[in-house]
DNA sequence: CGATAAACTTAGGACTCCGATC
DNA sequence: GATCGGAGTCCTAAGTTTATCG
C-alpha cells in the first residue's frame, strides 16, 4: 500500500511499493494552438526535459501495426494523425509537494494481516469457484442464507434505531419545531420495502411484473415570434420551421466556445444543410456569412424573464413538474411502486461529445414515438402513446430491465429508460458488486503472486497481460477497450494504452525504475502520473516498446477480452473493474481506519472522512474542471488572508509598543494591556490559519471530485460502520439521495462491518 | 472464434435551488 | 433584494461487460 500525505495526513494509494505522484501543477492552457506543428515541436522539447509537465500532443499516427500472435496475427490499423491534434487538455495539477511515500503492499505481508484477520490464509479461487458453481450459472451468488438470516435480524434492531435516528437531528437543526412537524405529517406515509431481506430470481429473469406509463418526450418545436431574424450575410432570411429549428440549436451556444471549432462548425452545418428546403440549401452556402444574434439574443432575454418570473408562477411550473413526474416518473416492477431515473426523453439539440470528438455539432434527432421500443409486461397496461402516433414495438422481455428503448443517431447505440438507484433492481446489483469486490479481498495475494510469476513467463502475451493486471492493480487503471477510429475521441485505458503513452526512466529524481504515464482516459480526462516500478516490470516494457512507433499498441498482444477471460478463471465474477471497486474501498477502509482519532470532535472527524475520500478520488483519477468562479472565489478567501495578516501585523506592532510601554512605567495596567494585546495576536494568529488551511483544502479539491467515487466505488456499509463506530450521523455523509440509493447498506450494515 | 450489438455502470459538466452575505 | 457560492440534481456521454451473431 502506499501513503501518501495529504496536508501532513496520509494517504494510501492502493497497492505496490513506490510513491505515486500525480504533480504537473501547470496546466497552461495555451496548449490550444491552432498550428499543430508548431505545438508538436514545442511538445517535442518539453519530452526531453524530464521535469515536463504539460501534456504530450498526440502524435501523427498512420498505423500500420503487426501483430503476431507467436508470429502470425497481423493487424493494420490507419489512424489519422491528422485528426489527433492535442487541442486543450485538461491538465491535472495536484499541488506540488511531493507527496510521500511509505511503504509498500506487495512483498511485504502485513497487509493482509491488518486487513483481513480471520482470512489471512490464502484461498485458494479454484475452491471457491467450484463451490459457487454449484448453484448455478446466473446465480447471485453473493447471498448466502447465513448472510441474510443476519441481515434480517440486523434489519428489525436497524429499524429501531432508524427511527431513533431521524428525530436526533434535531440537536442541531436551528428550525426544530416547525421543520420537524412539517415534515412529520407529509414524511413516510408507509414502511420502506425492504428488498434486500427477500430472494432474489434466481432464473435470470429481472421481474415477473412491470408497469409503466412510457416516456415523456421533448415539447414540440415552437417557431420564434417573427420579430427575431436571422440574417445571412447581412440580410433577413425567413427560415423553413425545419431549418430554423436546428439553427437555434446553434444559437442556443454561441456562447460557447464549441461554436467556433473547426469540426463542430463543419458537422453542424452539414446537418443543418439536410434540414433546409431545396432553396435555403442553394442560398445558405457558408456558415461563416449566418447570423444568429437575435436568435441568441432573444434566448438570453427568455432566460433572464424566467429567472424574473414571480414567485406563484414559479410555483406553478413547478407544480406542473411534480405532476409529470407523478404520472411518469413511477413504474410498478413487482409489486413495488419504483422511481424511474431518466422518464424524458432526450430532446434533439447539437451533440456534445466531450475532448476531441470527430462527431460534435452534429444533429441529434427528435424522437418520435414511432422509434421507441416499449419494455413491459404483457399483462400490465401498455403505456399509451401520444394521439395519433404508435410505437416502434410493444415487447416483454424480463431479462431486461429497462422499461423504454431507441436508437440515437449518432452512434447508432441504443439508449435506455431504467430505474432509479434506489430500486430494487439497482440496489441488488450494486450490492453484488461489493461482494464481487470483497471475494476479491480473499484472492487478491494470491493473484498478485501469480503475475507477479508471470512476468518471467516465457511467453510475451503472458507477460503482457501481467504487466497490464498490474497496472490496473496498482493504478486503479480501466480495462481499456478498442475503439472504433474516426467514432470517438482518442482516448485508452489499460489495454489500449499506446507506446507514444507512457516513457521510461532507468532513474528518475533519484529513484530508479520510473514509468511516465501521460494520457488520456475516459471522457478525455488527462491522466498523468510518474511512478517507480519493479525491476521486472521495467525490463518488461522495455522489451514491449522495442521496434515499435509511438502509435503502436503497448499491449499488442493482448485485449479486454483475452484478459477478462484470464481473469474470470482466477475468481468467479472477477472482470478488471472490480479491480477499482476493490482498491478503491479497501482505501477507504483503511484510510478511515487511520485517519480518525477518536478524540476528535464531529466536524474534525468529517474532515478525516473527506480526507479518505479524496485518497480514493486521486486513486481513480476522478477530476473536474475548477470551477468558474473558482479563481474569483479563491482571490477573495487570498484578500480575507491578506487582510488578516494585516491585521496580524497591527496587533503585533501593538504589542510591541505595549511591551516597550511596560517596561518603562512597570505598573500594572501596562502589563494588562500587553497580555491582552498577546491574546489578540493569538486569535489572529488562529483565524489567519484557519483561512490558510481552508485555502488549502479548496486548493486541492479543486479538479478532485469526491462523488463519483462515493456513488459508484466505495462499498456504503463501510461509511455505514464508520459513522455507526463514531456516532456521526449518516446525514453528514450522505445526503438525501445517497441515503435512499444505499438504503441496504444504513439497514444491514453494523459498526463492525469489514470490507 | 472475432465482431458487433445490447445492456448496464460510471462520469463530468450544466443547471437549479437555496441559504448566506453584501 | 441582488449576488454569491456551494450542494444537489439532472443530463447524457463514455465506458465495461455480456450476449448474440455469422
Amino acid at each position: 500500500m502506499w501513503i501518501l500525505t495529504v496536508e501532513g495526513k496520509s494517504t494510501v494509494f492502493a497497492v505496490g511499493q513506490e510513491s505515486h505522484k500525480h504533480k504537473d501543477k501547470h496546466k497552461d492552457k495555451e496548449h490550444r494552438h491552432k498550428d499543430h506543428k508548431k505545438d508538436r515541436e514545442r511538445e517535442k522539447s518539453k519530452y526531453s526535459n524530464s521535469e515536463h509537465k504539460e501534456f504530450s500532443e498526440k502524435k501523427h499516427r498512420d498505423k500500420d501495426k503487426v501483430k503476431h500472435k507467436d508470429g502470425s496475427l497481423e493487424r493494420h490499423k490507419e489512424k489519422h494523425k491528422e485528426k489527433r491534434k492535442e487541442e486543450k487538455i485538461k491538465s491535472f495539477s495536484f499541488d506540488e509537494k511531493p507527496k510521500k511515500e511509505k511503504e509498500n503492499g506487495f512483498a511485504s505481508p502485513p497487509r493482509i494481516k491488518t486487513e483481513t484477520d480471520g482470512d489471512s490464509f490464502y484461498y485458494s479461487p479454484k475452491y471457491e469457484k467450484s463451490l459457487k458453481r454449484e448453484h448455478d450459472d446466473d446465480d447471485i451468488e453473493f447471498k448466502p442464507k447465513k448472510i441474510k438470516v443476519e441481515n434480517e435480524k440486523k434489519a428489525k434492531k436497524r429499524k429501531q434505531e432508524e427511527e431513533d435516528i431521524e428525530p436526533k437531528k434535531k440537536t442541531k437543526d436551528k428550525k426544530t419545531d416547525e421543520t420537524d412537524g412539517k415534515k412529520k405529517a407529509k414524511k413516510e406515509p408507509e414502511e420502506k420495502w425492504k428488498w434486500w431481506e427477500e430472494e432474489r430470481y434466481t432464473d435470470g429473469s429481472k421481474w415477473k411484473f412491470l408497469e409503466h406509463k412510457g416516456p415523456v418526450f421533448a415539447p414540440p418545436y415552437e417557431p420564434l415570434p417573427s420579430n427575431v431574424k436571422f440574417y445571412y450575410d447581412g440580410k433577413h432570411m425567413k427560415l423553413s420551421p425545419q431549418a430554423e429549428e436546428v439553427a437555434t440549436f446553434f444559437a442556443k451556444m454561441l456562447d460557447h466556445e464549441y461554436t467556433t471549432k473547426e469540426v463542430f462548425r463543419n458537422n453542424f452545418f452539414k446537418d443543418w444543410k439536410k434540414e433546409m428546403t431545396p432553396e435555403e440549401k442553394s442560398k445558405i452556402t457558408n456558415l461563416s456569412k449566418c447570423d444568429f444574434t437575435e436568435m441568441s439574443e432573444y434566448f438570453k432575454a427568455q432566460t433572464e424573464a424566467r429567472k424574473q418570473m414571480s414567485k406563484e408562477e414559479k410555483q406553478k411550473i413547478k407544480e406542473e413538474n411534480e405532476r409529470i413526474v407523478q404520472e411518469y416518473g413511477f413504474c410498478v416492477m413487482d409489486n413495488h411502486k419504483e422511481r424511474i431515473a431518466n422518464f424524458r426523453i432526450e430532446p434533439p439539440g447539437l451533440f456534445r461529445g466531450r475532448g476531441d470528438h470527430p462527431k460534435m455539432g452534429m444533429l441529434k434527432r427528435r424522437i418520435r414515438p414511432e422509434d421507441v421500443i416499449i419494455n413491459c409486461s404483457k399483462d400490465s397496461k401498455h403505456p399509451k402513446p401520444p394521439p395519433g402516433t404508435k410505437w416502434k414495438e410493444v415487447r416483454h422481455d424480463n431479462k431486461v430491465t429497462w422499461l423504454v428503448s431507441w436508437t440515437e443517431n449518432i452512434q447508432g447505440s441504443i439508449k435506455y429508460i431504467m430505474l432509479n438507484p434506489s430500486s430494487r433492481i439497482k440496489g441488488e446489483k450494486d450490492w453484488q458488486k461489493y461482494e464481487t469486490a470483497r471475494r476479491l479481498k480473499k484472492c487478491v495475494d494470491q493473484i498478485r503472486a501469480q503475475y507477479r510469476d508471470d512476468w518471467k513467463s516465457k511467453e510475451m502475451r503472458i507477460r503482457q497481460r501481467a504487466v497490464a493486471l498490474y497496472f490496473i492493480d496498482k493504478l486503479a487503471l480501466r480495462a481499456g477497450n478498442e475503439k472504433e477510429e474516426g467514432e470517438t475521441a482518442d482516448t485508452v485505458g489499460c489495454c489500449s494504452l499506446r507506446v507514444e503513452h507512457i516513457k521510461l526512466y532507468p532513474e528518475l529524481n533519484g529513484q530508479e525504475f520510473v514509468v511516465e504515464f501521460d494520457f488520456l482516459g475516459k471522457d478525455s480526462i488527462r491522466y498523468y502520473n510518474t511512478i517507480p516500478v519493479e525491476k521486472r516490470v521495467f525490463k518488461n516494457l522495455q522489451l514491449f516498446l522495442e521496434n515499435k512507433q509511438p502509435e503502436d499498441d503497448l499491449f499488442d498482444r493482448l485485449n479486454t477480452s483475452i484478459l477478462n477471460k484470464h481473469l474470470q478463471e482466477l475468481m468467479d465474477g472477477l472482470t478488471a473493474k472490480v479491480f477499482r471497486t476493490y482498491n478503491a474501498s479497501i482505501t477507504l477502509q483503511q484510510q478511515l481506519k487511520e485517519l480518525t482519532c477518536p478524540e476528535d470532535n464531529t466536524p474534525a472527524k468529517i474532515l478525516s472522512y473527506n480526507r479518505a475520500n479524496r485518497a480514493v478520488a486521486i486513486l481513480c483519477n476522478h477530476q473536474r474542471a475548477p470551477p468558474k468562479t473558482f479563481e474569483k472565489s479563491m482571490q477573495n478567501l487570498q484578500s480575507k488572508i491578506d487582510a488578516k495578516k494585516d491585521q496580524l501585523a497591527d496587533a503585533r506592532r501593538e504589542l510591541k509598543s505595549a511591551k516597550a510601554d511596560a517596561k518603562v512605567r512597570k505598573d500594572e495596567k501596562t502589563k494588562k494591556a500587553v497580555e491582552t494585546k498577546k491574546k489578540a495576536v493569538q486569535r489572529i494568529e488562529e483565524q489567519l490559519m484557519k483561512l490558510e488551511v481552508q485555502a488549502t483544502d479548496r486548493e486541492e479539491n479543486k479538479q478532485i471530485a469526491l462523488g463519483t467515487s462515493k456513488l459508484n466505488y466505495l462499498d456504503p456499509r463501510i461509511t455505514v460502520a464508520w459513522c455507526k463506530k463514531w456516532n456521526v450521523t449518516i446525514e453528514k455523509i450522505y445526503n438525501k439521495t445517497q441515503r435512499e440509493k444505499f438504503a441496504w447498506a444504513i439497514d444491514m450494515a453494523d459498526k463492525d462491518f469489514e470490507f
